[in-house]
DNA sequence: TTCTCGATACCGACTGTTCGGTATGTCGCC
DNA sequence: GGCGACATACCGAACAGTCGGTATCGAGAA
């Protein structure tokens, strides 16, 4: 289909802009330009600015959501699942660095509703993530004298942080940060 | 004086709705009618609705640079300096939320060289404790397995995360908090 | 094969409104 | 009488979204 090409050059160009220059400061008309396309044309695929910028948003968390039950489903132990999930959504975030970036600073943009549909889907992320802590809690791995969810919290905020500080052009390579800001996490952790 | 209290109704007006609405979202007349001032006023004081937001990083930034060099100051051992100042950015950043809500959320909005001195500010910062965590390296107390950008990053990607999470009339008291953050912390970079 | 018709995929000038910023004025106080 | 501290009406630009159109195409009737 040529459709799809037209909604991934706008998508591709709204993602582009929107981390480069913020949703707020990013005008239809920059994006449509852009993507090399009209704003009859945006319209018709999107039924407004902010719908354009869930898109994005849904895209991710549906990418996420994905490894997620992938991972878990593989039924392996509790220390190698949890170690398998932090890894691929810190790999994950520097692959979608630039969605990242746009995520974190324009949530609060969106619609009501839309923002509760995307805090709702990242609390199911977040959900089966402390369950498989408490898993291991259970089975004397992590420590228990911090409240849950300050260890779910301390893990995620790397990933948020992420797109603060990472550069792909930088010395750090993807795998091994993952692995690094992973260890640094399960040391946190342990009992 | 007087207008120290205009300033100060502006500026709190200001945080405000900036951290519930957004930067963008806000417009200079909801602020002024939430202060109870009028539109002359506030351009009285600030030379831009760009100014207002820059004044509100300064004000956090200067304080917490402020705490950095007293805690520096007093000339304690490596770990308890170390300590010290993770728990105090910690817990000034839990007393200044909504500030760090703005802060993380629009500096991006801010113009060209306001964005830049902020960044340089904030790199002064990251400088110290960095050089902290180097210091504490050359006395073998912390890993040099992960780079060192690595292991700051990481802590301030809790400071960072916590506008995201935290609620202050949630269970997590601020000073406990602050503790087991910077226990998280300080064990995973341990030798 | 040709012609019609509906539908889908766009096009781009236009509009109503919002909003940051300003110009001009007023009022009290030194 | 002039200066600092506001008040208020107003301006002009930017911008999201609209709307009346056109082009292309596939299916079915003739």
């Amino acid at each position: 289909m040529a459709t799809s090409s037209v909604v991934d050059d706008i998508t591709r160009a709204a993602v582009d802009l929107f981390s480069t220059q913020g949703y707020a400061n990013t005008s239809v008309q920059q994006i449509v330009e852009a993507a090399g396309v009209t704003k009859g044309a945006m319209y018709h695929y999107f039924e407004s600015k902010d719908d354009l910028l869930f898109s994005v948003y849904e895209r991710m968390l549906s990418l996420q959501t994905e490894h997620l039950e992938e991972i878990v489903g593989r039924g392996a132990s509790t220390a190698q699942t949890l170690r398998d999930v932090c890894v691929d959504v810190i790999e994950t975030s520097i692959d979608f660095l630039p969605e990242g970036t746009v995520f974190f600073r324009s949530v609060h943009m969106l619609s009501e509703p839309r923002q509760k549909e995307v805090t709702r889907r990242r609390r199911q992320y977040h959900d089966v993530f402390a369950s498989l802590i408490e898993r291991g809690q259970e089975e004397g791995l992590y420590r228990t004298d911090v409240p849950r969810a300050v260890l779910v919290a301390h893990f995620f905020s790397d990933v948020h942080y992420l797109s603060n500080w990472y550069s792909p052009e930088g010395p750090e390579d993807k795998v091994l940060l993952a692995q690094q800001l992973t260890d640094l996490f399960l040391v946190a952790i342990k009992a």
